[in-house]
DNA sequence: TGTTCATATCGGTCATTGCCGATATATAAA
DNA sequence: TTTATATATCGGCAATGACCGATATGAACA
């Protein structure tokens, strides 16, 4: 009853995630993401798709490629989730892995 | 009223302690400290006092110097506490600080 | 004073990470 | 089929980080 049924974080992907968490880059696109129509109003598509990856080029003075590593790495560690549609690819954050992400820290840290 | 007059974290340090927790020893580190009696029970000085920087080596198989810098690094980022006392140099876990960066990130991540 | 013990700092090496431009892939439009 | 657009991946370089042994600092004790 300590943790329902939520999602569980192995002592693995903990670190995956402090690692993805440890470039301040990373953690700005994700703070960024929670409130999308401040930070990306530009983005023809609605928000609620995801944010396009372009959109981050632009706030942030990184190159592309840089931008979609640094994304792949947050995606990686289920940080946030990638959609493709047509030729873009929205990001979305992973609320229920953030929170348990969070939980973690607060049972174990 | 949002964090009473808890200690706050600024951006520039919840990056340093982000930073600080991308290296799994440093967590072990910190969790170890949690439950002193359990992992360094062969400490002369009472654990109250603090863990003492030596029995940190004989746990993680790195050497003396590697360790010290891991700690520094953690108190640097204000994890934990040093005090010395005689020759030795004694670390506890900063419960109010750690307490606080969970927070933050519960607040802005 | 000199010796021992605990810890911090230095110097160097090797591995990892961050960054970029260039290229590859894949979809969409002409 | 060619062209344009969006994003991912590759190759290389520079910066950072992890690690160690050796040395320095500083306290305790003979």
């Amino acid at each position: 009853m300590t943790d329902m049924n939520k999602t569980q974080i192995e002592p693995t992907e903990k670190a995956e995630i402090l690692k993805a968490l440890s470039h301040p880059k990373r953690v700005e696109f994700l703070e960024w993401m929670r409130e999308p129509e401040n930070h990306f109003c530009s983005q023809a598509h609605p928000v609620e798709m995801g944010i396009c990856a372009g959109q981050f080029e632009k706030c942030c003075g990184l190159s592309q490629s840089t931008v979609s590593q640094h994304l792949s790495v947050l995606e990686k560690a289920g940080l946030i989730t990638l959609k493709r549609v047509g030729q873009w690819s929205f990001y979305q954050r992973n609320e229920d892995r953030i929170a348990a992400f969070i939980e973690e820290l607060r049972n174990t840290l």
